[in-house]
DNA sequence: ATATAAGTTAAACTCGAGTTTAAGTCAAGA
DNA sequence: TCTTGACTTAAACTCGAGTTTAACTTATAT
């Protein structure tokens, strides 16, 4: 199945201006072009944006991608630092959503915060309360934050 | 206590020129500035700094961000707003937690992908192999990213 | 056949988030 | 006092990741 650069872009839900950028970039090595010059997707280039998108999430900027793609093209020669590439990322992803865990967990102790203000009436009841009528859950987020 | 920049630089792992940066985007309300004109930095800068950076890692722009620094400058009458402000990040980092596994789940999948490759000395080992031959845990992750 | 929709390019533009530069000021120790 | 290092500003610059524009071509439906 083929499809062109709109039916592509609705796929993937991208505009089509991105796609162009990519494929300037060297983003789609496997996309082919009709006769008239018009590009098109087969579903290898979807799978292909769709790894794209991945190691986008994981990081990576899109020259590094690039460079991954390339290396893709060059067959079974380079796939030790495909895997070196990708085990990469694994840990960097894995210390990303630690770090988002601990950024929920300071927006957590901020709900509780100005719903506690909220309650009162002013912000100074949260702020002004000691360690023990803070919610166990919320004062490490609370040590985190205030000076050590 | 009180902090020069340069201190305040090293406190946190920013370059100077981030936190002047900062400061002229209106994040550091309550900064005070010597007799000489040089800016004074005390522990409530300091939290409200770390505040910023969760906001950052939450995916609010700097504009946003000011947007909710000057609401603490308002204070009781805008505690609504910076509940309504806090639930929503709360949502929204949940979010991206949620699509950060699935990256993950990708990225371990390419990462078995490529060991066996490696083990095969071929790609086409691993490309090649029907559903029942790929590990249960992997299988989602193949699906999401080949067509249905 | 022809209008219209969808596609093409190169080049310029945007936007957020800083960083760098240049010219000058302040603070601390010898 | 003088030097040195840290600080000040405004303005220009950078960088990544696209988006927009203008002029043009291809494909499709009537």
């Amino acid at each position: 199945m083929l499809y062109t650069i709109g039916e592509m872009a609705k796929t993937l839900g991208l505009p089509t201006s991105t796609l162009r950028f990519y494929d300037k970039k060297g983003l789609l090595p496997f996309m082919e072009r009709s006769s008239g010059g018009m590009r098109m997707f087969s579903d290898k280039d979807i799978e292909c944006l769709r790894i794209v998108e991945c190691l986008k999430q994981s990081g990576l900027s899109l020259d590094d991608i690039r460079h991954f793609i390339r290396m893709t093209t060059e067959g079974d020669s380079t796939i030790d630092e495909r895997l070196a590439m990708f085990l990469k990322r694994k840990s960097e992803v894995e210390a990303q959503i630690e770090a988002m865990q601990k950024t929920l967990e300071t927006i957590k102790y901020k709900c509780w915060f100005y719903e506690t203000a909220k309650a009162a009436g002013t912000t100074s009841v949260p702020a002004s309360m000691g360690v023990e009528q803070i919610p166990q859950e919320f004062r490490k987020a609370k040590e985190r934050l205030t000076c050590k």
